[in-house]
This record gives structure tokens, sequence and C-alpha cells, in this order.
DNA sequence: TATCAAACCCCTGTTTTCAGGGATGTTATT
DNA sequence: AATAACATCCCTGAAAACAGGGGTTTGATA
């Protein structure tokens, strides 16, 4: 039994790594290599037909990247398996990824062994995602938990961001034409949403939230 | 003219890649691969004559680092280049790296053009860094000056973290077995050290300076 | 149209922060 | 032995934060 792969990597060096760990594997029989999903998505609408097993991807690349490229696959026909290997491994990428059944993901870092592990594991059926990524996915998921009950309108971020900038609360009230009065609302009540005990906390979720820079 | 190199690198599917890129060009001639910089350093010490051309070496790496081993390498004699293909481009790192004449530095995502644009460089007597190791390198030296002037006591680092946890005076001077005016003195020192206003400022600066996470 | 949430505003009183001093003992370093 | 740096403690007075109430207007939606 042979197996039909593609990958998708716009790293030259990295895309020989993988070819020559591959190449070593008789039963894997590399289809296309592509620096770009673009490239991808045109031979699967030429190809329709073609029996592809899997198709290893990249992340980041010029065009079309990893997750689109992902959900076209998939959108394409959904029993062709896709691997994420992938440097930057960010929360929200491996969750969009997940939610449109990515068949496994690797970090780049990994060796060559878990990479052939994971290929197998996703071959046979399964899935595969390496213990760091599975970790990220589930940090979110926990951390995200709480911060959904939280809503912020518009004003109590704009208080919040100008609290985390180091402005007073009479500087504050200047700046959005309000009372004094009003921004120590906002205050209060950001505290009391956000679960925090003082400015220190409201700055540290400023930060968080990327509402504000250091 | 041929050149003799010597690669180091714990990732087998990066190193595989490596060695293809090399390997199609008939100048280059490698002499030993490693996982590890303790092999290089074995080897240096039982062939010290060997003409060695250039050394690549990975940063992070089980038991002897990228970073140890250039120095190490350098030590032992100061005409063999070295080049460092890196993942995490860590700026105290380079740093390092540069103070003890590492000859390149080429992130681990770069093109295979410019990694042999980068060993031709550096064989011809060069230095060899990409943009993106440049500016991570300047941009650290320009923000250090600042920085570097400030220099925080234990005791004001304890009493910083504290008050980034969202600890109030009262509570910090409990913890540490201080007075609360202690305290207080501590918090008015580091708002003029830092050049900041106030708690959301001493905040921002722990997070910088990872005193504290989230 | 009733009602709900958001945005806005205000008050009182207590606690904390912050600016601005000053002071003492210890420990390195010169 | 002198100096500098550090760690510790204290004070006053003004400003701000914080707790815990009160309220109006407006716009969406049920």
């Amino acid at each position: 039994m042979t197996y039909n792969l593609i990958i998708a990597d716009d790293h030259k060096m990295f895309l020989d790594g993988l070819l020559s760990i591959l190449n070593s594997e008789k039963e894997y029989n590399i289809l296309l290599t592509a620096k770009d999903g673009k490239h991808i998505e045109k031979y699967l609408k030429i190809n329709p037909d073609e029996k592809i097993d899997l198709i290893i991807t990249d992340i980041s690349m010029p065009e079309l990247d990893g997750i689109a490229l992902n959900k076209i696959i998939k959108e394409h026909n959904r029993n062709i398996k896709t691997l994420v290997v992938s440097m930057h491994n960010n929360a929200d990428k491996i969750d969009n990824l997940i939610e449109h059944n990515v068949d496994g993901y690797v970090p780049k870092n990994a060796e060559k062994e878990e990479l052939l592990k994971a290929i197998k594991t996703i071959l046979s059926g399964e899935k595969y995602f390496s213990k760091e990524i599975k970790d990220i996915y589930l940090e979110n998921k926990f951390s995200k938990k709480k911060q959904e009950e939280i809503k912020l309108t518009q004003r109590e971020i704009d208080v919040i961001t100008l609290i985390a900038q180091e402005y007073t609360t009479q500087e504050i009230a200047d700046t959005l034409f309000l009372s004094k009065h009003t921004i120590e609302s906002y205050r209060k009540n950001l505290i009391a949403k956000l679960n925090v005990r003082n400015l220190a906390g409201l700055t540290k979720y400023a930060l968080k939230m990327k509402y504000i820079k250091y």
C-alpha cells in the first residue's frame, strides 16, 4: 500500500528536510510540493478525482496560508487528511484548524520520529496532535471560558485603555469630556466586571486584551 | 577550492534539509554532523589541526547549546568561522554570540538562497547577519540604553512584583514583614526610578520585565 | 409600548496613593 | 576610614482611588 502525499511549505530548507525524510520511506509517494496554498488549490481543482491521502502544510505561507488551505481542502474532499507542521503555534490558529477538521498538528521543531508517527497515525484514520499543541489548545479553551462571559462596552474599553496608559481619573474625564465621577463609576464597574482588585488588575487586563502595548 | 563544514542541529528534519541543500553545492564538504555541541567539542579536541572552515550550528541543543559552542569554537581556533541558524531569535543570545565573534546569523525560516549567500559571504571573510537579526540586535541595544541606567534592587523587585499582583500596600507590608510606610517609600522610589506615573506604569514594567505573568 | 441595557451623571465617606520631605543602621567598596 | 548603596522606618498633606449608594436619557428589542 502506498500513500499519495502533497507538501506545502514556503521554506525551501525545511521542505528539503521533509522530502529527504519522506523519501526514505517507500510507502510515501510525493505527488506535489508547493511553496504556497494557491498551487495546491489549483491542483485539487484540476485533478478532482486523484487519490490524495494526505496534505502536509505549513501555516505561514504567502498568498494562501495553511489555515485557509486546510479549510479549502476539507471542503473539497473531506477524505483527504491534513497535517499542519508549523513554527508559530498560535492558539487561535490551532482553534481554527481544529474547527475545520485538521487531522494533525506537529510543531516544526519536532523530531523526525514524531513527524513519521504523526503521518502514520493520521493515515490510519486517527488524529495526531503533539503534546505542545494540545497544551496550547487546552490552555486557551480554559482561559477563554471565563473571558467570554465578560463583555466590555466600547466606552468601558475607552476608559480602561486610558487607565492602563497611566492617565489619572481627572485626565480621562477631560479627554472624554465626561465628569470625573463618571470615570470613577466606570473604573468601579470595570473592577467588578473583570474581577480584579485595582489599577494593577485593570492594567494587566488591558495588556492581555491588547488594548495597549507596554 | 573546497571548504570543510561541520553542522550541529538536534532537529533531524532540519539537518536533513540543510544537508540536501549543501550537498548540491560541490565545494562544500561536510566533515561531520552532530545533534549536540558536545560532539563538536570532542571532535575539535581530537582533531586540533584539521582544516575546518565553517561550523553551522543551531542555538537550542541539548547538553551543549549553540551559544556555548560558539564560544568554545572561537577559543579553540579563531580561524574557524561560525554561522548560527536558529529558530528563536532572542536578543540576549544574539548579543552574546556577537560578543564572542560569531560570523553570521540566519533565522531558520530563511530561504535556501539566503543561507547559501550567508555561507559564501562568511567563507570570503565577511560577516553575515540577516536583516531580521540586525533589527533585533539594534532594537535591543537601543532600548537597553535607557534600561541599563535603571537597576532595581532585589527588594524593589520584590515590592514591584507584589504590587503588580494586585496586593495592597498593607498586604505587601504584611507579606514582607515590613512597615506599610516602607512599602510606600519603595513604591515612591520605583515610580521615580522607572519614570512612570502610578500603579499602572509599575504593573506594565513588571510585566515587561517578566516579574509576573498576566 | 414596555422594558432592558448602555452610557451617562452625581454624592458621601473611607482608604490608599502619591509627592515631598527626613532619618537610621548595615554592608560593600574605595 | 570614608563613601556610597541599600534596606528600613517615619511624617504631612493633598489627590486619587475605592465602596456603595443614587439618578437620567437614549436606543434597541421583545
